[in-house]
DNA sequence: GCCATTTGCACAATCGATTGCGCATGTTTG
DNA sequence: CAAACATGCGCAATCGATTGTGCAAATGGC
């Protein structure tokens, strides 16, 4: 409550407590039994600092000390659920573990991603976890070269190792699961459509495969016209669709909630038709479940990604390791 | 990409360049024309610097400087649209401003709170931002002890100016939003119920003023047992209209997304008689658009919130000021 | 009452970057 | 050719906390 001016530091308080600067930080920073300071003391002195409002300066601190405990990640994104809840059991987790979690958010810029990086490792980060990132590779190689442990999330590196859904077999699943409601609910066995994401991107790619491999192992010819895969936005996703007419049942497999958000303004855009449309998603939201014609969604397992990519903090594995986490598959409306 | 034994320093990099380390900290932080260091020599020190991945120690140069440039934030939650708008959205105007955001997820927790906040002193933040916070004045007071700025967001404090959103006015238009769209749909003038949020929360309270004060305008008698304010949980709200099946026209004022999904939930179960049932949500989602019977969201202007509070840092404000932000209404399915 | 411990604390070096100051060499000017 | 600058860079103090070491004073044992 006193002075505006200039930060109470240890020195302050060791005047005010007639004590040492040394005395007073070991009696802040907890060491102080085993360097047999006075109880009389040691409480003299936090009254003091609480008084005058002290909080240890983490630079000078972490200045002298030799491990940090500080853990990094870039996010590309916030305002999503699947990222969100990355970033948020992420803090969670690390906590816990004792580590001083440092968020940041990259809005998928390749650059940007770097500089955050390279943020990070200035502030002394043991180790940076890149997740969705453009170009983890470019960070790893940072990394190494400043000594600090690299790893990857959500998208695999080959620079370090990396903790991802299992795409494929997740992707695989959905398709299965809206064929065989196509099948049920219509007696139809056409091939379903592609919709969102990129190919070039690792995990789009993978779901295509497993998209791909399930029509095959039903004997389904999948069209090249089938695969929309024109980019992460609503728009793009409804314009591509904007064409499309169904005549008589129709399936959809959706890449992502972005792209379920065109694909359920197209829909509204169907009228009557739109009752013989199926759908699921490639991505989890609460309101999904209450999206008509909506089969399933799948959600990426946050929980079981994070403890695997923390365990891996502070151990030295193979660079270009890759842990594929399963999926867990929401089914909605089933007979 | 040499040693992974210790981080490279200015140091390291000095002896390398046969230079002293105060040429190389000049060149690598860009003073060095104001000190009159060469060209060539900068050149080589940039040259090594990047092959030994140099990144400078931020706690050594924060330590040495006087203003950190650090700006802080807590934010409750990242998982759920509007917090983590929050989230982005500061990161990135921070940056635009040349402040280095940090931002700490508290999980709603006081405790949590206030040692996010210590925290965020302790990394020498020039200003702490507490966004949504239980007890925003303990924070505050912290701050002010330890001479450091503190502003609220979202939820006002008496202890620091506060940028909240406008819920009064917004709770107010969606009322009307609402009430307008019964009447034109079915010719009624029932009051509407209120779901979801705790009215010992001043946003909530606030909105149910607006709520109340609109029906006062137009004569509609609110009776008591229409607020349902049960708490921020999908399962509560939808407990809370659990025994409610509406006979005829009803009209539902649902305080956030999370309570609207137990909303929609319950309306789910309703069957047909859920086709009487119209409703406004204060708060906004993506897929709201999509749910039938929702007649409207309320968006709270995340972007001139963020102007607003970043405005004020550096100045010394009132410290009970409060800002109150129009909210943006989204309105679905106009005739 | 004297030596041996134990207790209680202070000293000073250190972490890595920053920055005011100053000292040599060039270079220009008159 | 000397004085006056300009150029190019190194020295050393400093930020605040940590920690190995050391030294009095208090306590205990005989």
């Amino acid at each position: 409550m006193e002075k505006p001016s200039r930060r109470t530091t240890i020195y302050d308080i060791a005047e005010l407590a007639k004590a040492s600067p040394s005395a007073v930080s070991s009696v802040l920073n907890g060491t102080w039994k085993k360097r047999r300071i006075s109880a009389k003391l040691a409480e003299r002195v936090m009254k003091l600092a609480e008084k005058q409002g002290y909080a240890v300066n983490a630079q000078a601190s972490l200045l002298r000390r030799e491990k940090s405990n500080v853990i990094g990640m870039i996010v590309p994104k916030y305002d999503n659920r699947y990222f969100g809840q990355i970033a948020e059991r992420f803090e969670e987790m690390a906590r816990d573990r004792g580590l001083f979690p440092v968020v940041t958010c990259t809005q998928r810029d390749p650059d940007l991603e770097f500089e955050a990086a390279k943020e990070l490792v200035s502030w002394q980060a043991d180790c940076v976890i890149s997740t969705g990132a453009t170009d983890p590779d470019r960070i790893s190689a940072f990394c190494a070269a400043a000594g600090v442990q690299a790893l990857n999330l959500d998208l695999p590196g080959k620079a370090a190792p990396s903790v991802v859904s299992d795409n494929f077999a997740g992707a695989r699943t959905l398709t299965a699961l809206i064929l065989d409601r196509c099948n049920a609910e219509f007696g139809d066995v056409q091939p379903l459509r592609f919709v969102g994401g990129r190919l070039s991107d690792h995990n789009t790619a993978q779901r295509l495969k497993g998209f791909l491999q399930e029509h095959q192992a039903r004997g389904i010819e999948v069209p090249e016209t089938h695969i929309l895969a024109t980019g992460y936005s609503a728009t793009k996703s409804a314009t591509a669709l904007a064409d499309f007419r169904p005549q008589g049942p129709t399936g959809l497999f959706v890449n992502s909630t972005i792209a379920l958000e065109g694909v359920v303004k197209w829909l509204g855009n169907l009228g009557a038709a739109g009752a013989q449309v199926r759908y699921g998603c490639f991505d989890w939201d609460p309101f999904g479940r209450f999206l008509p014609g909506n089969v399933g969604m799948v959600e990426q397992d946050v929980d079981e990604m994070m403890t695997r990519v923390l365990a891996l903090v502070g151990e030295t594995g193979q660079a270009d390791a890759v842990i594929h986490v399963p999926c867990r598959l929401h089914v909605f409306g089933a007979a």
